[in-house]
DNA sequence: GAAGTATTTTTGACTAATCAAAATGCTGGT
DNA sequence: ACCAGCATTTTGATTAGTCAAAAATACTTC
């Protein structure tokens, strides 16, 4: 049986639920996922007993769910199809990149396998989408970047803003109307934890300063982290 | 409520059913309707008193179904997405015009009208799909081509091929590779009724007899109705 | 460790969409 | 006018997905 839309959406949320868990190698507890699905509790704890029947997770009752091998593969190839889309829209379709989530949301369960080939082919084989999140390859796997936040790299240091985590669309005109798009070279001065906030520096020396919430959200390469990549590559 | 994807199937089947019929402005059989949609009888005619609730269509027990104002417009809207992506497939991403319906039977569903726009955009407004059927516009009207198949048009008189009525991949295959794709100028040389079959010259003095059931789905301008339309065009 | 709160599961019910097969209605031919 | 055959509708049942609210369990706090 080919996954419905629903199954779909289950194992993508999941898939994302548990990499976004503070305490990694965790499961997922249902209210999370409920609540990432927009439905109530019981209806997610139903769902997933019978993924669990099918193979696709594994459910830890009062405690929660994790994807298995066969689940996650399916899981990163939705992610895949969703990030594909997401940047043929900006790409060739001239979305703005806070546009493309809705559109995917629903294209992500339409698209072929042959089509998202194509974007991808297109679209030169790309490893991150608008979004700086990174696209799982045909098999479903993910090079996994070291990641920073505005709230962890070093104070007055340059580094590059590598990916925005938030899809909420007036967020994300906020950080492009303040030039904090992946891309962008920065330097965070000062953290003051009792405004709670992150003063950065962006170019033309425009200044801005965001709740630590918000800086979370807005991951950098540091040029160290950058230079161990550069080595990974060159002796490959 | 916005459609669901079953509702629109049910809607473009009965829209391409009706148009289709031999006799017009008659009712579609429950009979056609269910084997279009490829369901039980009975699934057609619940499914059809549901619509009917819903203004939907018309439905006149024990004799068929045809669509309403409101229902029409839905219609057409779907099949204007369904053409607008298999041009785009075509003409964008690289298919082959044998490829595309079952890719666009699922995306009809799929893609915002915003994005149909784009495509539409992108690709010049284009009036007829990669098979030639004619594309609505954003408020679901086409404007009514004069049309002749292989079987009515004059004799030994150039006409030009304008559409190919079947999405089947094999019988699309072989008017491609007997140059009998829209586009291609040719001449019916004789028809027999006894072997059921019509000869055509087509381009480089190639022939071709095809039966008649495959005659009646290649659709073709003559010259007059060419100038015809022609003046239309200059008189406005 | 008992009490109270928060989370999770269970229960019972509902909607959309479907099928198989029985019942019904229509129609053409004698 | 009748009946046989065919199309259509009805009936009864099934599956996927969902909710609200009750019951059960786990976690916190004292
Ligand atoms: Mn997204
Ligand atoms: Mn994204
Ligand atoms: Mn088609
Ligand atoms: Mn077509």
């Amino acid at each position: 049986m080919l996954p419905s839309s629903t199954v779909e959406n289950y194992l993508k949320a999941i898939y994302l639920g548990v990499a976004a868990l503070t305490k990694p190698h965790r499961l997922l507890p249902m209210g999370q996922l409920a609540c990432a699905l927009g439905v109530a509790p019981g209806t997610a704890t139903t769902m997933v007993k019978t993924l669990a029947e099918s193979g696709l997770v594994e459910y830890e009752p009062y405690t929660g769910v994790a994807l298995t091998e066969a689940g996650e593969k399916l899981a990163a190839l939705v992610v895949r199809r969703h990030r594909v889309v997401e940047l043929f829209l900006v790409q060739v379709m001239g979305y703005r990149w806070d546009e493309v989530h809705d559109e995917a949301e629903q294209l992500e369960h339409a698209v072929s396998d042959r089509l998202v080939d194509r974007m991808d082919e297109m679209l030169g084989r790309p490893a991150v989408d608008p979004h700086g999140d990174p696209i799982p390859d045909q098999e479903g796997v993910i090079t996994p970047q070291p990641a920073q936040s505005l709230l962890t790299c070093p104070l007055n240091t340059p580094v590059t803003i590598t990916r925005v985590i938030d899809q909420d669309k007036s967020f994300l005109r906020f950080i492009e109307n303040h030039h904090l798009k992946p891309g962008e070279s920065i330097e965070v001065e000062d953290r003051d934890s009792a405004s709670d906030s992150v003063r950065v520096r962006g170019k033309d020396d425009h200044h801005i300063t965001i709740g630590t919430r918000a800086a979370s959200k807005v991951l950098v390469h540091t040029p160290a982290a950058a230079a161990i990549l550069l080595e990974l590559v060159t002796s490959a």
